[in-house]
DNA sequence: TTGTATGCGTTATCAC
DNA sequence: GTGATAACGCATACAA
């Protein structure tokens, strides 16, 4: 394994001069040039960049903080990240946290050691006074799930207007009993999504029934006995909105397991457009998010705090999209 | 940011010392130790882990080169690598290379620039003499998809019997006249399963037929495509094998909007059971790999590597198995 | 335009 | 047990 030294004694010259040519450095004659670089391709030379990292006190590295790289939602923000990532000369490392804090705090460490630049929380599960603190000392960025008040940036969707519109749908295509499944996790995303359901139904002028409001855990099984349950109630809802896809395809295998015809006797509406919807039988309607946008002006939002430009704390909520499909409409 | 200079100003002893403090070196005194643990947590001191790993000339950093976060298939190896790499001191890092060589370069920059010691390929795209070639130089394990005759050790299992035991599973519930839905793809499992398939039906006496064996992309919309072909055929097949879940999905979506009833009308086998598989109406009889466990054994041959075990290429091949559910059996 | 020399933060070798 | 000190490979300020 050659080191810029000995290519600096191949092509005759100093090892700064390398350097420089390493580097795109114009201050350099052709000549020189030409004769370093020959000497570099002779020797097969890779530059170490652990010497120019710890010069630099830099690695080029951003950190991605994601619950579960199994969840599909994620695939394509990470798309962004990369896409972005790469134009600007940086590399993307991705962890599973298993949205367990413990599990952020060994990968944060990674940022306190200097091994990575920056990092990009996808759905943060430490404390807030913990996140801010990190974010007043290195860049950090919020993607999709986020916590406020942290002096975090964040890029998300506006989640109650979100829901807002998937309930409206359901409400425009004739239903009056809608039930909600929603999570009781503490995610911003998951109160947003709740109270956008309960506004849709007020301005309608639906009653608010609390027993047709009910909890999972994001998961298909967990729709599943959602389904079951809602299926045994006396009197029966006739449609659901559902704030996670997984979720959504429980209840519709449930409800078809009982005989149910979908969307004829029951509606039901997903969030996040997850590829699996448009696989499902029936094709889940569901409420699809700017993701690949959200992942570029993440990295983008990095990019700025890398290059110091100190400015601004931003908060970015781009548009989401209602997507019809023939779990709502035949 | 304080350094190791300060912890020892701080501590009254010399950066030595506190080294030997940071890495539980035994000879050190417990006064001392006491002294120097106290002067960390008084300056809140990170190591710069960018001198140790120049100095050690080592990351204890693991890249993991797989096609697509996307695909549900490698989140549990991924979990197995990262398992016994978080024991051993290792981090991981992911990188999608959309199953393009130039890509795999690009990320294999970061071995030669020593930026990671070592690398687990899910499914090598570079060809044959460059794997080998890297495999000389640096820790390597495929894992899942690999090539063969490059000296780099494998973690898989064995694609032919796989595939023989889902064929054997429809001809033994009654079937004769099996389709078969593979890939052009140059990736030794496609062949395999192929060969597999084919031996199946010879040791039963059935006849081959081209005219039944098709091919897609792995992807649900090629199995969707296909299956509407499959329908339009005069001597139409009884089941179909195909050797991606996703495929058979799409044959299922296909099969059941033409109105047949799945499996009584047409049998469905699939392979890798991916979570949807369960989720999907019918459940989908599919092959489930190890996948955790091949996860864990890769990274125990990157590990025996980088330990110097330098002894044995290795072939491992690892237990799969048989699910049968709804597509092929009430 | 090029070379010399220093230091990035750490570990490890050698003395004591 | 502990302390000086020399590396590790590179980038850069300064000199020439």
């Amino acid at each position: 394994m050659s080191t810029i030294q000995d290519v600096a004694k191949l092509a005759g010259v100093s090892v700064a001069t390398v350097s420089r040519v390493l580097n795109n450095s114009n201050l350099v004659s052709q000549d020189t040039k030409k004769l370093v670089e020959e000497a570099i391709k002779k020797l097969d030379y890779q530059p170490n960049l652990l010497g120019r990292n710890l010069r630099r006190s830099e690695t080029k590295m951003i950190l991605v903080l994601l619950p579960n790289i199994s969840n599909p939602f994620y695939s394509k923000v990470v798309k962004g990240i990369e896409k972005v990532a790469h134009n600007n000369g940086y590399n993307v490392m991705l962890c599973n946290t298993d949205s367990d804090a413990k599990r952020e705090r060994m990968y944060l460490d990674l940022l306190k050691n200097h091994l990575t630049d920056g990092v990009i929380f996808m759905a943060p599960k430490i404390e807030k006074a913990e996140l801010a603190e990190i974010g007043k000392n290195y860049p950090v960025v919020q993607c999709c799930e986020y916590k406020e008040g942290t002096g975090v940036p964040y890029v998300s969707i506006d989640n109650f207007s979100a829901s807002y519109m998937a309930v409206k749908h359901l409400i425009d295509i004739g239903h009056r009993r809608i039930a909600f499944l929603g999570c009781e996790s503490k995610f911003n995303s998951a109160m947003q999504r709740k109270n956008g359901y309960i506004k849709a139904l007020e301005d309608h002028e639906i009653n608010f029934d609390d027993s047709i409001v009910l909890y999972g855990d994001y998961t298909f099984n967990s729709g599943f006995s959602v389904g079951h349950k809602l299926m045994a109630l006396k009197n029966r809802p006739t449609a659901l909105f559902a704030i996670s896809d997984f979720m959504a395809i429980g209840v519709i295998k449930a409800i078809k397991e009982k005989g149910l015809k979908i969307p004829d006797d029951f509606a039901v509406m997903g969030f996040d457009n997850i590829s699996f919807t448009s696989m499902y039988d029936p094709m889940v309607s569901t409420i699809s998010q700017p993701r690949y946008d959200m992942g570029r002006a993440a990295m983008e939002l990095i990019l700025k705090q890398l290059q110091g430009v100190q400015c601004n704390y931003e908060e970015l909520l781009l548009e989401h999209e209602l997507i019809i499909r023939e779990s709502t409409v035949k």
